[in-house]
DNA sequence: CAAAAACCTTTAATGCTTAGTGGTGTAAAT
DNA sequence: ATTTACACCACTAAGCATTAAAGGTTTTTG
């Protein structure tokens, strides 16, 4: 096993552990990691659209819809689509979800952030030196996507069933 | 934004371009990422089970389950009961399995790999270090999770549907 | 043997992406 | 000015990935 192969085994072990991590924590808050994170977007910049809520967590537009329905399901955000320019959305905390997002705890710092301070700060920069390194590695991914192969479209259903 | 806060933003982006990558990998050969992934895992391994899979991947048995679902579907793959204890179930690729896994890019070396390789030596050690200790400090993340708040459960339809 | 553990699958829910749809805004061309 | 073309914004649909929890066998243990 070569440099490499350590690298993408520890990247797979982070992001499994990071997953987690979220899905741990919103058992506690009765909210999932993503729903908290857009949640915390919309508290801190007031009057936003979906668009920038997307950018701000680094989520795709249709994500944020689906999870928006889902929050708004529960009466913790609503929509308000803009006068100013109709193709926009506004989302906004309800009194409720306000309430509940204060009480919630903070997936991307309060637990995660405790285990980083048990390192040192020289350790700390080198983390984020690195993460950032590999980061801006693969945002200049630009493969000539040559088609390779097509064994055609994935279907459902069937498959195992032994029990048949 | 302190350091804490930097690393996370860094790792979402690292998760995210790896997902993007994995993704465009899959384009090419009509397979994804973890499709492909657990399809050489089978060929490595040779006769191995769904248990030895998950762990070697790192998911959880339930998605390597879906996930061979898929790819017995397709024939790329089939499944064996073992005859020695009838609790596992061995995977094998079927011979068009293994041909199109031997034309098919790896996500997991070629071309991600190819990036590696820009760096010194001295930066991959780095970067390897600092993900193992980031990957090593969630494994050890064994929070004693209190419940908190508890907003229901998340239920589906209804919502938005502005246009009604 | 009975209880516990191990292994796989199923179910319900969430997240996530790409592609496509429809309404809206804007600017260029006539 | 009106039309035309294109870009933007949010939503929807289809498909894959994932997990936790629960269920069903089978094996191991006490």
């Amino acid at each position: 096993m070569n440099n490499y192969e350590h690298v993408l085994v520890a990247l797979r072990r982070v992001i499994r552990a990071t997953d987690l991590h979220s899905k741990r924590l919103s058992k506690n808050a009765g909210l999932t990691g993503p729903q908290l994170l857009i949640m915390r977007t919309i508290r801190d910049l007031g009057e936003v659209t979906i668009g920038t809520i997307a950018d701000k967590v680094s989520l795709s537009q249709a994500t944020v819809t689906t999870i928006l329905d889902r929050l708004e399901h529960r009466q913790l955000v609503y929509r308000v689509r803009s006068t100013q320019d109709k193709r926009k959305v506004h989302a906004h905390l309800t009194e409720s979800g306000a309430d509940i997002l204060s009480r919630a705890p903070n997936p991307l710092q309060e637990d995660f952030i405790k285990k980083f301070q048990n390192l040192h700060e020289w350790e700390q920069n080198m983390i984020l030196a690195s993460l950032q390194r590999v980061a801006n590695m693969m945002d200049a991914d630009d493969i000539d996507a040559s088609p390779v192969l097509d064994v055609g479209p994935m279907l459902k259903d069937d498959g195992w069933k032994e029990k048949a």
